[in-house]
DNA sequence: ATTAGCACTCTATGTCAAAGAGTGCTAATT
DNA sequence: AATTAGCACTCTTTGACATAGAGTGCTAAT
């Protein structure tokens, strides 16, 4: 599959320019907008010849040349120079990343934020994946007994994650009662890691039948229910952006698209998989691992705490998206929430 | 603007009819699908009345009557019967509500699959906002030290309602201090509304400049924020169900519409203003409050807590809809949900 | 190996006619 | 006075057809 240097620059520049005009291209404009010293007719062979390799294809014999899934592939492996970015999107970057919002106390906010910081900028639809904590480890646990036999499980961990549950009781307990509990709970459980305490609680619940049995077991149920519920969560945000790109003024295509979009587990479990490496990632068209996103493409990164990736990242749009600049701006994005939550988890360590 | 009983049975009869098909409907038709008891040609003339008082119009000469936004509103007002519900309907209803996810302990679940509900049973965009709990009172701080100086801090009021701040000190401090405050502020705020805390924390802060100054500073900020974040969420569930309809087939007119769902807190605004009396309001293409909403209709209901209206829900779609049953399926969740919070306000209190 | 030239293909666009649906008016009927 | 039959008129939809334009692929010449 090797191709000479003039075969790369006319597919170079046939990509190029349909991302940038959204037509097929055909030669005579080709050799008019590019120059490549040839003739349109020399041109047309190279181009035959590219469609040969399955990197191009045309819709119609008297329409121009538009690449395929693996003639975008090429492109990104081998052809687009991820350095040389425009100042102008550099310029933009800072000056929307500096726009409060991104900089708030709340991570719903911050997720949510930062999905919408990807779609502005990459004129698709921004994804971002809350992030899990492996740093996480049993801290507290307190109960609040609010009314009768109704208690209110709190449930902290080391990095300060909170998470609650409602649960009933049978009989009615004295808050001095819960605090007991929940200063027992402490001792037996600090500092283990949030996989382990459940087992540790299992344990615990076979070993003493004692006065907590019940609000024990509820316990138990709660962990693992904070276990489960903390899955991370998706946000979408501006997906009318990719209402936008002409591809889908097809309404069924983009139908099928915002039903997606709806089902968010599904897109979680895409993303979390597909990002278990480092850097970038692009999916393309057929190559997308979601079969109702087979017109789409999908660029994805991850963001870190330290070293640890901790969440997931990108954006989603039509197959025919200026990847240069999105892959930049997922790359960007990722950084910086790296950094903006990095220095939340920093900042309370002793200095 | 009296009609005449045979005037209101062909506008009942054409809105019927193109709420069904969703093509204008002329008077040659009309008279073969009903049985006026008169001829095409007196149809016209009535029709033409119709069409000179506003409720119908024709998109041009030689094309069936359609109804306008008056004729809409006419017909809602007077010529639809709520309670000849279809059998079909109400199984549909009981059906669904019995399935899971509507009963999960969790909120924010319960609202996403609400929003869900609506979308499916209506066919439009199902919206539901987050109740707003008047009866909150305090009920307890908690304040757990993480690492260093950083302190978490969490904020529990009687309805069960959980709120977590991280605050980074200037200085370190121990858990013990930390729960000594905690008592301290349990016994001060104990039973207070959530709306006098606030003043009765800047009472303290400013009465006693002591040891938990900081503390107490952030304290009071928390609680603010707390108030603040607290504002009821916007959730949005089978947005993708209005792309549906044939009337959104032109891409601009949705992008309109789904840049609109984006934009919670405008929509939030508009639906919490609109149903300060009771019952369940419908909004019709240009009676609608939000302008980018203007080619559809909105269906919006209350849904309560006891007699206390607790929060808002309701669906968006096209001005052609289905609004006898729509309304009835929006009336439906609203008793739904409000018998589902009821039960989960009430479930602790002693029997 | 490259290129000029040309026949060929397919789309997009515009025109035209015919069919169909529906109206509005008039004159006749009840 | 209200209703109706009848008819001319209007406007859209559909399909057929011609034309222009864009682009290819092949062949033969360079």
């Amino acid at each position: 599959m090797e191709l000479d240097e003039r075969n790369k620059r006319v597919l170079q520049a046939v990509i190029d320019s349909y991302i940038a005009n959204g037509s097929p291209i055909g030669s005579n404009v080709l050799i008019k907008r590019y120059d490549f010293g040839v003739s349109s007719a020399t041109v047309r062979n190279i181009m035959a010849e590219l469609e040969e390799m399955g990197y191009l294809t045309h819709p119609h014999t008297s329409a121009g040349r538009i690449p395929t899934d693996l003639g975008y592939r090429y492109y990104i492996d081998s052809l687009i120079s991820i350095e040389n970015d425009s100042d102008d999107l550099e310029d933009q970057l800072r000056q929307v990343s500096d726009a409060p919002g991104l900089q708030g106390e709340d991570l719903e906010g911050l997720m949510q934020e930062a999905s919408r910081f990807l779609a502005t900028l990459s004129h698709c639809a921004g994804v971002v994946i809350s992030p899990v904590e492996p740093e996480g480890r049993y801290k507290h646990i307190e109960f609040v007994r609010l009314r009768g036999r109704q208690v209110l499980l709190i449930f902290v961990t080391s990095t300060g994650m909170v998470q609650n549950k409602l649960i009933d009781l049978d009989e009615s307990i004295t808050q001095h009662d819960l605090n007991y509990f929940s200063a027992y709970l402490d001792e037996e459980l600090e500092h283990w890691t949030l996989a382990d305490i459940r087992q540790r609680l299992l344990d615990k619940l076979q070993e003493e039948k004692l006065l907590f049995g019940r609000l024990m077991e509820e316990t138990y149920r709660a962990s693992q229910e904070v276990h489960e519920r903390d899955a991370e969560k998706v946000y979408i945000g501006g997906a009318s952006q990719v209402m936008e790109s002409p591809e889908f003024a097809n309404v069924e295509k983009m139908r099928t698209l915002f039903k997606a979009f709806e089902d968010k587990y599904k897109l979680l479990k895409v993303l979390d998989r597909s990002v278990a490496a480092d850097g970038i990632k692009v999916f393309i068209g057929s190559e997308n691992p979601l079969y109702e996103m087979q017109g789409c493409s999908m660029v994805v990164g991850s963001y870190r705490a330290g070293t640890n990736i901790i969440g997931t990242l990108g954006v989603i749009g039509p197959t025919r998206m200026q990847y240069k600049q999105v892959i930049h701006v997922v790359d960007y994005t990722a950084r910086l929430l790296s950094r903006l939550l990095g220095e939340r988890y920093q900042r309370g360590l002793d200095r």
